[in-house]
DNA sequence: CTCCCGATAT
DNA sequence: ATATCAGGAG
């Protein structure tokens, strides 16, 4: 019975997977970076904050604090106000100077390669390291963001908004080779059609597929 | 669960 | 006014 589900649920992603794939054939990260540091950093100030804003910071602060070292110059305070428009940017400065300081001291200004490691780091959670590993080291990681959440909820792949088990449950469902693409697939059709709060159903090309189609 | 929090669209 | 944006920590 439970087996019989779960199949049923992977052959059903197939077409979902599929039809994504047509639809977004160049889907990939859309924060900017040029090193896996960068990257964190990225991810970490793009908590609840559009991406475009994030690459607008990004843009000057990277260009005059490209390095974890440049960056580390810094205090908290003068890091506050280069990222202060992305928001909750007492929580993020603290977390990126203490970052800085932890990445220098324990691993040689380099970027961790393990989801152990990456997720001691501050302001680094499951999402944000599940990024860094799949984007920046090619290691597969199932990224589960607000976009996934709603979307395989809508789509009945998941019953959950508890990220750890939407991260586990997908991983039974999603092709490995998949797990990265699979987060910017549905974060690019998030913001395209299956938008919160006024999902354009009528246009989207999950519809008969989808459960929850109004 | 609550708090952190500015920018933007509706 | 209110909801939402590539969440994380306590």
């Amino acid at each position: 019975m439970p087996l019989e589900s779960l199949n049923n649920k992977k052959i059903r992603m197939r077409y979902v997977l599929d039809k994504l794939k047509n639809e977004y054939p160049n889907s990939k990260c859309s924060l900017n970076y040029n090193s896996p540091f960068q990257l964190l950093v990225a991810t970490i100030l793009s908590a609840q904050c559009t991406d475009e804003r994030v690459n607008k910071v990004t843009f000057n602060m990277f260009k005059n604090y490209p390095t974890v070292f440049k960056l580390n110059e810094l205090s908290q305070k003068e890091i506050g106000k280069l990222i202060y428009s992305t928001g909750f940017y007492n929580n993020k400065s603290k977390s990126i100077k203490k970052l800085c300081e932890i990445l220098i001291s324990k691993y040689n200004g380099e970027i961790p390669k393990t989801m152990d490691e990456l997720h001691e780091l501050p302001g680094t959670g499951r999402k944000t390291a599940n990024v860094v590993l799949g984007n920046a080291f090619n290691i597969p990681g199932m990224v589960v963001d607000t976009h996934v959440t709603r979307i395989t909820n809508l789509l009945k792949f998941v019953k959950t908004i508890n990220a750890v088990k939407i991260e586990r449950e997908l991983e039974k469902i999603v092709p490995h080779e998949d797990w990265t693409l699979f987060s910017h697939l549905l974060i690019d059709h998030g913001r395209a059609t299956c938008i919160a709060n006024r999902p354009k159903c009528q246009d989207c090309i999950l519809a008969e597929y989808c459960p929850s189609k109004k």
